[in-house]
DNA sequence: ATTAAATTTGACAAAAATAATCAGGAAAAG
DNA sequence: CTTTTCCTGATTATTTTTGTCAAATTTAAT
């Protein structure tokens, strides 16, 4: 059960976009490097996000990505689900084989819960705020 | 984040074993038919259960797969340790690329917790009631 | 008893399928 | 004509599946 680098960098990708919200499209390539991985494969991850009206591109010099949603709309769910397919993949009980067990599927599907429940408990907004105050260590408020 | 088939097969496998505690050994090949699933590659599987000392092998005819350890004393969790590696794998923050994000750990180990946790709220004995109850519809007591 | 045959796990390798990563150049925008 | 996204194919890595034969154990036969 591992979450695939898709989520994880589309998050991370993500994220960093919602930091920099309304100052216009930042860079694939910047992101890519800050994030330590490969341009061409984030530019592959990022096309189900623009397909899913997440982010828009502008294209040519000054362009990049921006987010095309506000967000506080967005949580990590969202992405995820997007990037990564289905959660928590398994047979449903119906297309199991058949002495295959329902109670794992039951299980599953518990599974399923908490991980939805943990992924959407928060939005992109929220988590931006939060890396700018602990990463940075910069004070949000100097008085 | 998918959970892979070794997971899935395996926590299939050790509640079939589970069910038929105390009864003698069981074939691989009788559980991967009635299961669905390939003899050959579930006999990988079994090798990381059988190592880790939850199942022991008898060999030859009337051979098969047994649970060595009681079934209440293993949860699912276990299981899927040891079949999956590490669960929800990421970077730690330490080793993480120099621009990457701390929030996302943060979400990535609430996730953990909220997985093991459900993983590790029922035991192998449990499941294997359940399943006889629900997936046979026997009653467990005639009068 | 001894040997032979059948059954079942075990070890190891190969093949197939899927996922992750990288590369080249076309298309759009300034 | 430079920048940057976009499209498409190639490469590599990982996971899943299949195949072959050896080793251990029981059952049957002589």
């Amino acid at each position: 059960m591992k979450l695939s680098t898709r989520s994880r960098y589309g998050l991370r990708f993500m994220i960093v976009l919602a930091r920099s919200f309304g100052t216009g499209p930042r860079l694939l390539k910047e992101i890519a490097d800050t994030e330590g991985l490969s341009e061409k494969y984030l530019g592959q991850l990022v096309i189900p996000l623009k397909s899913a009206g997440y982010i828009s591109a502008v294209r040519g010099s000054r362009g990049g990505y921006e987010l095309s949603v506000d967000p506080s709309e967005i949580t990590p769910l969202d992405v995820v689900l997007l990037l990564e397919g289905e959660l928590i993949s398994h047979e449903k009980a119906g297309q199991d084989s058949p002495g295959s067990l329902k109670v794992t599927t039951a299980l599953w599907d518990q599974l399923l819960d908490a991980v939805t429940g943990v992924l959407a408990s928060v939005t992109l907004k929220e988590l931006a705020g939060r890396s700018i105050d602990e990463e940075h260590q910069s004070p949000m408020f100097v008085i």
